[in-house]
DNA sequence: CGTATTTGACCAGCGC
DNA sequence: GCGCTGGTCAAATACG
């Protein structure tokens, strides 16, 4: 499966790209709880990287949770709730695509657990898959380098993690509840990212 | 010796 | 059904 690069990357809107109910939800509600009214704008990141970022977005304390595209989704009603696998053609949301030829997978901050690797069709690479090494956070990750161009590494995420980053050095309050404060910054071996809400 | 990674086996969708 | 493919498990292995 050949994944499409971020429709878009220089949009700020990412309804257009949530067509399924339960994200629209959960961005219509980080988008309430980080305060902004319109719902249609995206916190402002600034970074610093040694790779070359191609797309817009990246996972962050607060994107994490609008960084899912899950891989297989539940159709039907109550009795004949099935599963569906993610098809060639739906939307993938949050592909992240980084320049990288020296490490293969995107530090993002969070600890990963790697759980297994598969050759894929069509595709001289492995792809790899990741778990959040936090217990009970049920993240999950795949990255591939990209067919078209191996210079650059793709990385899926699927979940939301249900704890903050261990990134995250500095934030305006002691809790962790980073969707109510305006200021933090995040810090990885590879990155650093700055966000200040707007007042 | 504890933890992380590797890797073949297993399993579940999907198309035919 | 059945086979192909991609995703996950878990035992073995590597590594500090």
């Amino acid at each position: 499966m050949n994944y499409p690069s971020n429709p878009n990357p220089s949009s700020t809107d990412f309804t257009e790209f949530f067509k399924f109910d339960d994200f629209e939800d959960s961005f219509h509600m980080i988008m309430e709880e980080i305060g902004r009214e319109d719902h249609s704008s995206s916190p402002t990141l600034s970074w610093t990287s040694s790779e070359i970022f191609v797309a817009a977005e990246i996972t962050s304390p607060l994107q994490t949770s609008l960084a899912t595209s899950p891989m297989s989704f539940e159709i039907g009603e109550k009795d004949e709730i099935k599963k569906r696998k993610r098809h060639k053609d739906d939307p993938i949301v949050h592909v992240f695509k980084t320049k990288s030829t020296e490490n293969f997978a995107l530090d993002d901050g969070y600890k990963w657990r790697k759980y297994g690797k598969k050759p894929i069709r069509g595709s001289p690479f492995p792809r790899h898959y990741h778990k959040c090494s936090n217990p009970d956070c049920n993240v999950k990750k795949r990255t591939d380098r990209d067919t078209n161009n191996p210079d650059y590494v793709l990385t899926t995420y699927e979940g939301i993690h249900n704890h903050p980053s261990p990134s995250v050095v500095y934030c305006d309050s002691d809790d962790f509840d980073l969707t109510s404060h305006n200021n933090w910054s995040f810090k990885t071996n590879t990155y650093s990212f700055s966000h200040s809400a707007p007042n």
